[in-house]
RNA sequence: GGGGGAAUUCCCGAGUGGCCAAAGGGGACAGACUGUAAAUCUGCUGUCAAUGACUUCGGUGGUUCGAAUCCACCUUCCCCCA
């Protein structure tokens, strides 16, 4: 099985310009390909993950990646998939984000020489003038087709601006730049990407008459259809600062029964004959797949010392025992205590467990709000600083856990 | 460049002088049921010293006893004409 095939298998192919050939290029190693990545958030998430991922299996097939950090798109911006305009970034953040990109990329891919290299378009992207780039490369394009495609028409009753326009053939002109001066012959992205990397292929055909093809990677959505890796409060980022390796396991441990199994062959590196194996696992054996798939991802992304913890943290609170070590947790100062001790609301506040104190009210009302595993019966409940010395254990609804703790 | 319309809470969307902290839906959160899943039902969803008070309907001023609602200007967006 070549590598193509496995990622087939594994439901990570969207959309590809050419299959027989890309086929032979890859399984061949002969494919030296780029992927994109806009810095639009200081640290890295899931998406870029899942192409991260697939960077890395078509490097063990013995093709050269090239990973294209966005210093001078993301001066534009890309409008696919967006209903509304994106907010401008100053030059001083995105320079910040690129490096936030490098440093963590370079946990997964290697680069150096005969490996992965790390280009960034804003070293030509911003040289470019104006006039010239119009006559050598504008002449390429076809507004008319531009317009078909549905990146833009999803945009053509919310507005679209000029420069959100133009990312397109910023970005068809990165592939064409790599193609001559990198031997680039493939771009991978996400499907949502797809014309913009059509955009690419075509400029180099109508350019240099020579063929490069696009592969886009499936979206990851969940059953509902909706993209996953995004929860209430954002991404799921893979910076620990932002998304703690116990978060990030347990946003795997808590996928729906009908999305595990393609997260598992999506998004781990497990071999496939065990994850058909899995296949026919129902009920609560399904348990398993999660945690599994928690596990795996974990270990990906934060190594396995994290994910280890991770897993036991996880079941110390859900399956039982009192383990607490792994526990988030807020130290209080005695400057928040008042006679000796704090009430429930402004602990949960101070926790974060609450974003107001009217909603801590309503959580204790509820009955959502346990103490050392008691439920809090009133919003006048309060805690003494001898207790909080030793450590409360908080539990907010079923699966949020945080422990208090007054500093000596 | 000319003309017409729009902006409401996390999102969609009702509200055209007081009965508005603002209908309805979605989402989120909590409870019951469960397997840390899904579905379903219930509650809840501006803040606070909480039968009350305070802040919020794109922004800034104004009219009025009283403004999400009326007026002026500004900002952003949409539609039609060029």
């Amino acid at each position: 099985m070549g590598i193509y095939e496995e990622l087939q298998a594994r439901g990570l192919i969207a959309q590809v310009t050419n299959e027989p050939e890309i086929r032979e290029l890859v399984n061949h190693g002969k494919a030296t390909f780029y992927i994109g990545f806009d810095p639009t958030a200081d640290s890295l998430h899931v998406g870029h993950f899942m192409a991260l991922c697939l960077m890395k299996r078509l490097q063990m097939a013995g093709n050269r990646p090239v990973v294209l950090i966005g210093g001078g798109t993301g001066y534009v911006g890309d409008p696919s998939g967006r209903s509304d305009l994106r907010s401008m970034m100053t030059p001083e953040i995105i320079q910040h984000n690129c490096d936030c990109f490098k440093k963590q990329m370079e946990r997964f891919i290697e680069f150096g020489e005969g490996k992965a290299i790390m280009v960034n378009n804003a070293d030509w992207l911003l040289k470019l003038n104006y006039i010239d780039l119009l006559r050598e490369i504008g002449c390429c394009f076809s507004v008319n087709n531009m317009l078909r495609c549905e990146c833009y028409k999803q945009r053509m009753e919310k507005g679209l601006s000029f420069l959100e326009f133009n990312y397109m053939i910023m970005q068809s002109y990165d592939f064409y730049y790599l193609f001559q001066h990198y031997g680039c012959n493939m771009q991978v992205g996400g499907d949502d990407q797809w014309s913009n990397m059509l955009g690419g292929t075509e400029l180099i055909r109508r350019k240099l008459g020579k063929d490069a093809h696009a592969m886009t990677i499936t979206l990851l959505m969940n059953s509902e259809g909706k993209k996953m890796g995004k929860t209430a409060s954002g991404a799921v980022w893979l910076d620990p600062n932002k998304t703690s390796p116990f978060e990030f396991f347990q946003y795997w441990r808590n996928v729906g029964d009908q999305d595990v199994l393609k997260c598992i062959r999506m998004l781990t590196f497990l071999p496939l004959e065990e994850i058909d194996k899995m296949a026919g696992w129902e009920g609560s054996q399904l348990n398993q797949a999660k945690e599994i798939l928690a596990y795996e991802l974990t270990k990906l992304v934060h190594g396995e010392e994290e994910a280890q913890k991770a897993k036991t943290a996880s079941h110390a609170l859900f399956v039982g025992g009192g383990d607490d070590e792994n526990m988030p947790a807020t130290e209080l100062t005695d400057a928040q205590l008042a006679d000796g001790s704090i009430g429930v609301l402004e602990l949960l506040v101070a926790c974060g467990l609450a974003a107001s104190k009217s909603e801590a009210r309503r959580l204790v009302q509820q009955g959502g709000v346990f103490a050392d595993g008691e439920k809090v019966a009133s919003i006048d409940a309060a805690f003494p600083a001898e207790k909080l010395r030793i450590g409360v254990k908080l539990r907010k609804g079923k699966k949020v856990f945080h422990k208090a703790v007054l500093k000596a």
